[in-house]
DNA sequence: TTCTGCAGTAAGCGCTTGCTTAGTTCACCA
DNA sequence: TGGTGAACTAAGCAAGCGCTTACTGCAGAA
């Protein structure tokens, strides 16, 4: 690949850089000169592409959920009793937290700097994704594979699990994402009351 | 009280201001001037009581993580083994963090906006913060309470429980904080694998 | 060869930022 | 009464911000 040869276009550049700046150093502290810089271009190239640095924001935000969403999603596919199930969507919730770090780190962090009405659309996919959580905890207790209570709050608690990986995970010095992955899949077992869940 | 009897000295009313302020924006979205303001005075009166904005957020920062020490280390002293031990200090450090929410919301969010000698400071705290907790899993391990193989790494689960709480807590309307801490107790106590913590 | 339109830039506008300066007010004490 | 120091402010500076404008270079169509 020569100096000339663009690497990939314009726009996914750009995407790139904006999550590795507010990754690193959070929306608010993030230039649009920052930016530029890191995708090779000049300030103004950013307005070429992209409206404005918070519509920047929402394009990787979203991104980043929509791709979380389907990632659960499909885990919750990979088997059908309510263990399983469970097993599958937290070891994959976990693990995609830890491996993209940069983009879980905007994904969790920068909700606050969305629009109004970005919030709205991002609000309702995080509803979603959860949903897929509470749906397999509420199946589970139904047929007595889970003894929890409190759906609901177990469910979150759960995925608070996997969302705050983002603030400690070091993916140099931290423990493999696959093995945090497989611990909290174990632990959320233990949250729900599972039968043979004490090991 | 008249309209000129200042309600607390100038520096606390600084201090409440910027909490306030940091916890609602983000302290890279808060002005000095919103700061100010909150606190009744022109801009220029912070820097009569303070260095600069990020010393504002360093002495928040710290205050909040010495009561959360504070909170844990007496929290461990309620009992004497380690599973009422564990419960105690889950359900404080929790209920701590959904009761003030605001401080909280500083305490855990803000701290990359410190400078590189702050951050080493609290960073300090926070491992005493997580020393409590993980000393209680281990003697609870050592003398057999508990059953958990990788004490480190549930500790840190335990604790992102409670730190999580400040992210989706809502005064308003999420349920009260003392609930939530009874329940994320109960769920450490599942967490670590103690004996009769399936119910 | 001329025209069109897109990608990109140099320059900079209007505004806000953190913070400073020079000055005022006022309680307190010799 | 006059002096001192602390609390506070009006005004504003230098720097940096998001974003715009007016322009250039160039690939492809006519």
């Amino acid at each position: 690949m020569t100096s000339n040869t663009p690497q990939v276009n314009a726009q996914e550049r750009l995407l790139t850089a904006a999550t590795e700046a507010f990754a690193r150093d959070g929306y608010h502290a993030t230039t649009t000169r920052d930016i530029a810089a890191r995708a090779g271009m000049s300030p103004a190239a950013v307005y070429v592409h992209h409206d404005s640095k918070e519509s920047l924001l929402f394009e990787v935000s979203n991104a980043g959920h929509v791709e979380v969403l389907r990632t659960v999603q499909e885990a919750a596919k990979k088997a059908d009793n309510p263990p399983d199930r469970l097993c599958h969507v937290v070891y994959d919730f976990t693990r995609w937290h830890a491996e993209n770090a940069q983009l879980a780190r905007v994904v969790q962090y920068e909700f606050r700097a969305l629009t109004e009405e970005h919030r709205r659309v991002i609000g309702n996919l995080r509803r979603e994704i959860e949903a897929v959580l509470i749906e397999i905890v509420q199946a589970g207790v139904a047929n007595g594979d889970f003894t929890a209570q409190q759906i609901f709050e177990v469910s979150r608690a759960i995925l608070s699990l996997g969302v705050d990986v983002v603030r400690w995970f070091d993916p140099g010095r931290s423990a493999k994402g696959k093995e945090i992955a497989e611990l909290y899949a174990a632990l959320a077992l233990k949250m729900v009351g599972h039968k043979s869940a004490e090991a």
